[in-house]
This record gives C-alpha cells, structure tokens and sequence, in this order.
DNA sequence: TCTGAAACTTAGCTGTC
DNA sequence: GACAGCTAAGTTTCAGA
C-alpha cells in the first residue's frame, strides 16, 4: 500500500485539475515534476480513493436561462431522519445542493428555477413536503464568487 | 434520427457534460443524435457564449482533509458594494462562493476549512473585515446532496 | 513501489463538402 | 451537420532506480 496520503504532490495535482479539468497530463506533470503517465496514475488512484468523485462541466446558470437563485432553510417535524430529507429534495432538479444544518433550521437548501413564478412554485412544493413544518427562503441577488472548489490554501 | 429543438439538443450536451465531462465528444453524440465534431462545435459556442465557463473536478472535501463546512451570513454597514465584499472574499481560498441576498443579511458566504478551529479563524477573519458589522454563522451537520448543476428539468 | 520512456490506441481537431 | 484525414493526447507496457 502507498505510505503517502494525499501529498504535496496529489494535492497540486487535484489543484490543477479544479482549475481546468482539461489540462493534459503532460502540462500538469511539468507543472508538479512528474512525467504524464505518472500524473494519470495519480489521478485514477485519487478517484479510487474518492477524493476526486468525478469531472463535471462548470456552467453559468444564468446564461442557460435559470436566473433564479435563493435558499431555502427547511424546518422539519421532530424525529425526521436526514436521509428522509435528502430522499424527497432528490427528486427536484432544481436542487443543486442541500445540507443539514446547525442552529434553528434544520436543513439549508440551495436552488435554481428559471424565473421567480418557477421558484415560488418550487417553494411551495417543497414546503408541501410532509415532514415540513415550515421554510425561510432568502433569494440571491447577485452572485460574487462561485469557485467550484475551496479549501486551505494549498 | 427525430428533429430536434436547437435548445434541447445544446441543453442536452450541458448535461451529459454536467454528469460526466470526460466523454467522448462521439460518445455524446451517439446520445443526442450527432456527430462528434458537430458535438465539439456546439459546445465551442456554448463556452463562447458563456453558458459554459470551464472544466473543473469533483472534489469530495472530506477526502481531502476539509472536513468542516460552514456558511457565514454577513451583515455590512450601510453602503458597503457588493463589488467590496466580493473583493474582500476573493482573498480567502476557503470561501467557496458568496452571494447577496435578500433579507436581513447583506451576503451568504459558504466556507470549507479543514477543522473546527480552521473554520474559526476564518470566521474572525472575515467578521473582521472593515465593512462587516457583524455575521451570523451556521455550521454544516451532513451534506445531504451536492449536485454541480441544477435547473428546470431538460 | 513509484517512476519515466516509448509504443500503441483513441479521441480531438480542421478542412472540405 | 457529416466525413475523412491529420494531429495530439490518453493509455499500457516495460525496465530501472
């Protein structure tokens, strides 16, 4: 079994790749020391461990015309298990992502809908929701930062 | 092969791309009915025109030794630009993305630190910011869904 | 065990229709 | 938008440190 966890190397590896998942292996093994095969080698191992799940496409959801954005902060019946939650918000597209929370919410989630009809209509229905007391939703006004990846600096 | 709508077929793309960005350009063709190079055409419009932004990895943040995450709602003074705000977060690599919003708090910000302590830090960091009047913090129990994409149903 | 070089395979790209 | 050919990258193999 390899004796390094995620190193140096791995992690500006995986750097690299949250800039731009199109960057050959060759360019990024110049960049970190490492010829292609060796970079590729790294990187399948990264997936088969789970840090990196996969490669996905970074998209402005404006300009595919969702120019919606809020949060819902989602207050549940007592004894409603997380993964009730996250089985119900599955299946809503627009749900882009969803967690359990601290503090008086239980849940937070985030979603896209093409205009503010299509939010509300989103709204209620997830209100409607049976283990949902109740919601507070705020809406974006306008987006300043959305890196696709964060984390300490590497 | 059936006619289809211009829109459906470049949203169609988008979201093969959204679930996995390492397909054949042949591969997705075969899917919605083109060949590869008038595939690769599209998806050069597409990121001319914005609607796609990059190519980026899915990162599981656990894996990679950020375990806490959090969002930080910012109340600023009176004001403040959000071009200020943006410009101040921008400096932090744990700040994931940030938005205005509406309701009380000025911005949303959502943060990735390694530890609880890490997620701290940043939190002073940031309430310390000169136009920060004062923030409000939750803290992630388990992320239910992290989708990269979201939107009306294609 | 991890690496790098080279051979091999596949996909990306461009010009043409 | 499709086809075809050229280019470039991904992938595998193998041998060395």
């Amino acid at each position: 079994m390899p004796q390094n966890d995620l190193d140096t190397l791995d992690e500006r590896i995986v750097h690299a790749l949250a800039e731009d998942a199109r960057r050959t292996y060759a360019d990024i093994g110049a960049e970190v020391g490492l010829s292609a095969p060796a970079v590729k080698r790294r990187v399948d191992r990264l997936r088969e461990r789970g840090a990196i799940t996969g490669f996905t496409v970074r998209v402005d959801p404006a300009a595919l015309g969702w120019q919606t954005e809020g949060f819902i902060e989602m207050y549940c019946r007592s004894r409603t298990a997380p993964e009730d939650i996250r089985r119900a918000l599955a299946r809503y597209p627009e749900v882009a992502s969803a967690s359990t929370v601290t503090g008086d919410a239980d849940a937070l989630v985030q979603v896209f809908a093409a205009d503010m009809r299509h939010f509300e209509t989103v709204l209620e229905r997830i209100a409607g929701e049976p283990f949902v007391d109740r919601t507070k939703s705020v809406l974006v006004l306008s987006p300043l930062l959305r890196r696709y990846t964060a984390g300490p600096p590497l």
